[in-house]
DNA sequence: TCTGGGGTCCTAGGACCC
DNA sequence: TCTGGGGTCCTAGGACCC
């Protein structure tokens, strides 16, 4: 199975095995290890070691909100992300509780710290741990605060480190490497992984906080790789080897592949993701939609999106939970301070919004939403709160645990475009369906307009009514670099 | 145990237009 | 006038991710 030769430069262009004679990339993707906690830890000595436990909503001595991130010493005790701290609590008890004279409180060697998550301190790390990535990649897409891809193909390949040859040369040549862990013997070893390592001694370096690192031929793989070895880890899937890096794994580990999906596949038998590869496709759009045969895809290592950079965003919102309660002027209230939020966001990130939404939710878990678009985007921080006030009505005698506010339908319009022109005073958009821009008196709030007839529902549907026409107004979102999948 | 908060994408049904 | 199809937008809900 070894007896393969490969030949540097014996690939022909256009003799590609997929009918592309593009050199296979290089992905990482760069999955930092319980971020929150690192960044506690970062500046806190004394959390060294220790188990802890990042709170939202924490605040120290309450056993209310949700756990963030827990290190994997808190994970030790059953401790996981979501879990209400109330359940951590009773898994890990608070250090402050802890008394070695009393027989009654827990033993300091079973309880963890607990602290309230500050975001602007970790986005303060985020900040220099992308200026790594940065430094280490042209192509980036930053999915989070913690998490990125790379696209390091123009700075690294899968070349054998230390050697001639070219034991990825991106078919499924029995010859190319096996996936590996960070060891493995050197004649395995591509010049990715090199690369890969580098990319994570620097953010270690440079940020202090510890990164998990996948290396593969497309994100998907990549992602897979970077969760295999947590934490601290660097897994290596060359080409030609990613279906059998996968294939074992259980479906869940497939990124898009949650609770539910995971339950209707097994229910069809299919239980790994080397099953889910193999399933048949037509089997599973009937069952999870077109996400069925590109998930499968996905499990069988097919995968050729490309990194792009990560677009604007495509709605703000705000949310809060309460104590549930019917009472009508709190859900007002909460409503108000969530939209005045909300509001001044947008505006402080130089976007207009088309559609303002509320969400209430009931007990248990009863998820409402409710949303109304407005003839143009505008920037109206008192509309926001009006139309926010108007859909919760519905809910007026409901009872609620939680409420939220969102605007979505966002034009991040830059105010040159406003010499753009071209808007019809004659309401109708010649049929293309596209204006190329809004009514100038919908941008700036309901002045001139019937913005404010919109409080209390759509006024007449008639198409073409004077000054708001212009249902789309752009030719296309530009500088959303829209992928059409699911990161 | 009374399950954070911030997002993305997909789907389905209805309205409406051509 | 009847019938029908294609396309887009809107709203609501659901699944998923970090």
């Amino acid at each position: 199975m070894t007896g393969g030769t490969p030949v540097a430069g014996e690939t022909l262009p256009g003799a590609g095995d997929e009918g592309d004679d593009a050199p296979d990339r290089v992905v990482c993707h760069v999955d930092m290890d319980c971020f929150y906690a690192s960044c506690e830890r970062l500046r806190h000595d004394d959390l060294d070691g220790e188990p802890v436990v990042v709170g939202m909503g924490y605040e120290p001595g309450e056993s209310i909100g949700a756990v963030a991130t827990a290190s994997y010493e808190a994970r030790e005790f059953g401790v996981e992300s979501a879990m209400p701290v109330s359940e951590a609590l009773a898994l890990l008890p608070r250090r402050a509780d802890a008394d070695p004279d009393d027989p009654d409180a827990p033993d300091p060697e079973e309880t963890g710290r607990y602290v309230p998550v500050d975001l602007d301190f970790y986005e303060d790390v985020a900040a220099e741990v992308k200026a790594v990535l940065r430094d280490c990649a042209d192509t980036r897409r930053e999915v989070s605060i913690d998490e990125a891809y790379l696209d390091v193909t123009d700075r690294t390949s899968w070349a054998a480190a230390g050697g001639g040859g070219n034991p990825a040369d991106g078919d499924d040549d029995p010859a190319d490497p096996p996936p590996s862990g960070a060891a493995g013997p050197a004649e395995a070893r591509t010049l990715a992984e090199g690369y890969a390592r580098h990319v994570k001694d620097r953010i270690e370096r440079e940020a202090g906080v510890p990164a998990s690192v996948g290396v593969a031929p497309n994100m998907s793989a990549a992602k897979v790789a970077s969760d295999a070895d947590k934490p601290d880890g660097l897994v290596v899937v060359p080409p030609g080897s990613v279906a059998e890096f996968l294939a074992p794994l259980p479906t869940a580990d497939v990124h898009g592949v949650g609770p539910v999906t995971e339950e209707t596949l097994s229910e069809l038998g299919i239980d790994t993701a080397g099953d889910l590869a193999a399933a048949d496709r037509d089997r599973l759009a009937d069952a999870l939609g077109e996400r069925g045969p590109e998930l499968s895809r996905r499990a069988a290592g097919d995968d050729d999106r490309e990194v792009t950079p990560t677009g604007l965003p495509k709605s703000l919102s705000r949310e809060s939970a309460l104590p549930t309660t019917a009472d009508e002027s709190t859900k007002r209230e909460t409503v108000s301070a969530l939209a005045a939020d909300v509001a001044r966001r947008a505006r402080e990130r130089g976007c207009l919004y088309r559609t303002i939404g509320i969400k209430a939710v009931e007990p248990p878990f009863d998820v409402n939403t409710r949303a109304r678009s407005l003839p143009g985007p505008v920037d109206d921080p008192d509309l926001v709160e009006e139309v926010a006030l108007d859909l919760l009505a519905e809910f007026d005698d409901a009872r609620v645990r939680k409420l939220g506010v969102r605007v979505s339908k966002l034009d991040f319009a830059e105010t040159d475009q406003a010499t753009l022109g071209g808007f019809d005073a004659g309401g109708g958009d010649g049929g293309d369906g596209r204006d190329r821009e809004a009514a100038p008196e919908a941008r700036g709030g309901p002045d001139g307009g019937k913005l404010t007839d919109w409080v209390d529902g759509p006024p007449d549907r008639g198409d073409g009514d004077g000054p708001t026409g212009g249902r789309d107004r752009r030719d296309a979102d530009e500088g959303q670099a829209t992928l059409g999948d699911w990161d």
